[in-house]
DNA sequence: AAGTAATCGTTCTAAATTTCACGATTGAAA
DNA sequence: TTTCAATCGTGAAATTTAGAACGATTACTT
């Protein structure tokens, strides 16, 4: 079996939302053609992506919702569900906090933790909000895979830090500025501020 | 002058952000190693991305901040601030509201949209929301470039098509579902569902 | 039963991106 | 002044990624 890219893991997960949107809508067959309407991508790459995991479609009909889920979903989704600690409570944190849609993606938000009192023991959506002192015990207790960076920048450093001593194999970094952690830990950074004048860029030229 | 590469886009930010800081530091030179460890970006590529706009470093000595900042930004920043436009003013698009970082950056949300009667004319940190009915009237007057989508997914095609009306160019879409727009439209997928889906992949494989 | 149209899957081609290797340039030191 | 080490800039090689073409397969139609 062939390394699977980053960007196939990206357009995978697209294909995985169509296909339990159609599954609950009871359609059992989808082509190639159909997936590239409901997502943007091309056929060709659709059929490349899926042909890199097997045969699974029939000629003339398509795929069949149900086992193409599956197969998809075994390669890539070994977890059944996805344990995630947030760290920084403030507005970014809060709205990851209340954001019901992840559920149903079988992401769950175990834990969240803070540095200010007046956020502590709070429950958030029925999270429970910690001091960030009680970290390395409660995230190895709930056995969270990965954690989210939500903290100011100058606090973001010494968070990837607790982060990487708690066990956690991967961090999602909303903060501005990048963080050192060993090479055995991914970090999937999300600059908004990049983003915004990056597409800015885009336009202009 | 070559086309620049979005790739090469999001990369020259990081640099600007960094030579931003060196200059607060009043520190005048540096090296593309130097950048290269502020970044995670090699020190190759930095030359490489930075050659494409000339020849701006000194042998044995680096580049002057002030001038490479200078040369980067007259290049992917033409403008001096991106003003954007928010629809959907509930979990996220409030973190967005209530952000100041985005000022320094001269990222300026102008207005904001939302379709219920208990946001609208309120003031979230200075920018008033509108009902959505005023959003071409608004966008235009305000001169907006660059529309934001926070509302839910089944509202997101028709805010698209409201943007699309009025004039925006760009467009940051955190609906998981993909819209569309004219080609001559640029729309950035945000899909954090995705990102900690795929960050969890990355991680068992 | 044969023809046909739709769709998959694979191979080859092309394009974009990154990495490598190395020459060129400069200021400092011996 | 000569040497040297650090650093830039660039052309070529390698890698990755996307795209195009096309044969293979299947079910439907007549
Ligand atoms: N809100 C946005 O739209 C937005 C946009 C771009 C980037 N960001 C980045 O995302 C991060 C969070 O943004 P925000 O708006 O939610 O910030 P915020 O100031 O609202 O919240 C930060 C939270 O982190 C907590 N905190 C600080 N230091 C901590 C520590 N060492 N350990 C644990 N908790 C700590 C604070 O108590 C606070 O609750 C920041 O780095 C910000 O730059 C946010
Ligand atoms: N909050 C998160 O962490 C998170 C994570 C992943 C994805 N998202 C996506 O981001 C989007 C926003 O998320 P949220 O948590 O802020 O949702 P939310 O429900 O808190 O807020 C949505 C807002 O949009 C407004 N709205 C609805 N229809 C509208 C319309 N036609 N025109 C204008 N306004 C309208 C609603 O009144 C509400 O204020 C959603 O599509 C969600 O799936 C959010």
């Amino acid at each position: 079996m062939k390394k699977i890219s980053p960007n196939t893991i990206n357009r995978v997960l697209l294909y995985l939302r169509v296909l339990e949107d159609l599954i609950k809508d009871k359609r059992y067959l989808v082509s190639s053609g159909d997936i590239s309407r409901f997502t943007g991508v091309s056929d060709v790459q659709i059929r490349k992506d899926i042909s890199s995991f097997g045969k699974v479609g029939t000629p003339r009909i398509g795929y069949r919702t149900i086992e193409l889920k599956k197969v998809l979903k075994d390669f890539i989704l070994q977890c059944d569900v996805v344990r995630i600690v947030l760290f920084g409570v403030g507005n970014l944190g809060k709205a990851i906090l209340k954001y019901p849609g992840f559920n149903k993606d079988r992401i769950k938000v175990v834990a969240a933790f803070d540095r200010l009192g007046s956020r502590i023991n709070k429950k958030i959506n029925s999270v429970i909000v910690y001091p960030v002192e009680r970290a390395p015990e409660v995230i190895k207790r709930l056995r969270a895979d990965i954690g989210i960076i939500a903290v100011p920048k100058k606090s973001a450093q010494g968070v990837a830090d607790i982060m990487v001593l708690s066990g956690l194999r991967g961090i999602v970094n909303f903060s501005p500025c990048p963080i050192n952690v060993p090479k055995s830990v991914m970090v999937k950074d999300i600059d908004l501020t990049i983003e915004f004048l990056s597409l800015c860029c885009s336009i202009k030229a």
